[in-house]
DNA sequence: AGCACA
């Protein structure tokens, strides 16, 4: 009742984005935002008059689409909570992924105004900063991951020898930094602090998995609260 | 509020 009554789709959509963000930025943080439920396929969103403030996220699991319309349903994104469902429909990526993909002949190029206001970039798949879809070579579980959103992170796996100035080397280059904190009793560990929660997994899916000494990748989490 | 992908 909740969410409509649109049935599973692997795709899901989203509303009330605030529509002062950037469409590249948008894409990626709702790309890292979302990639803990499951791989994805792609982040769609356009800045047409029609569909500004909306995005399409294509998982490449329907689990994953519902764990995500369930638990980001209402998360304030940039200041405005999200409201999700599932997209009426399979999106293009899919279906030609399937070989059902029809292309649109009913509508014809009627609104085709490229706003360009800003820089007109023309990277179209939401690749993450490092390449990563995997952490160690392994996928990316999707399951485990049922700790909502924090704006500070959980760091585990660390060389004991770790200081919290090599950890601040590595996470002040994301924006939103804001103090990383180490635990005397606990080595290994620390939580590091972003201003919020889109900031925070945007340094979470960079860092996943780095090595500060070979045998120790990174385990981030977002810190319960 | 608004369901597209060229």
């Amino acid at each position: 009742m909740l969410t409509a009554d649109v049935p599973p789709n692997q795709s899901i959509y989203i509303k009330n984005i605030n529509e002062k963000v950037n469409k590249e930025e948008l894409k990626r943080s709702l790309y890292c935002l979302f990639s803990h439920f499951g791989r994805i396929h792609d982040v769609v969103a356009l800045k047409t008059p029609k569909l500004r403030g909306q995005a399409w996220v294509v998982f490449t699991e329907v689990t994953a689409a519902s764990n995500a319309v369930r638990q980001m349903q209402n998360f304030p994104f940039y200041d405005k909570p999200m409201r999700i469902q599932y997209a009426k429909s399979k999106s293009d990526c899919v279906t030609k992924a399937e070989g059902t993909f029809v292309p649109k002949e009913k509508k014809i190029m009627q609104e085709e105004k490229v706003e360009r206001r800003q820089h007109a970039e023309e990277t179209q798949q939401p690749s993450m900063p490092n390449g990563a879809t995997a952490v160690n070579g392994r996928p990316v579980p999707s399951g485990q991951d049922t700790v909502p959103p924090n704006n500070i992170l959980f760091i585990q796996n660390l060389p004991i020898e770790t200081t919290g100035m090599m950890l601040q080397m590595l996470f002040e280059q994301y924006p939103g930094f804001k103090e990383i904190r180490t635990i005397e009793a606990k080595p290994g560990i620390a939580f590091v602090e972003f201003g919020d929660d889109v900031q925070s997994s945007m340094a979470m899916q960079a860092l996943q998995g780095f090595k500060i000494t070979p045998p120790n990748p990174m385990v981030i989490s977002f810190a319960k609260k």
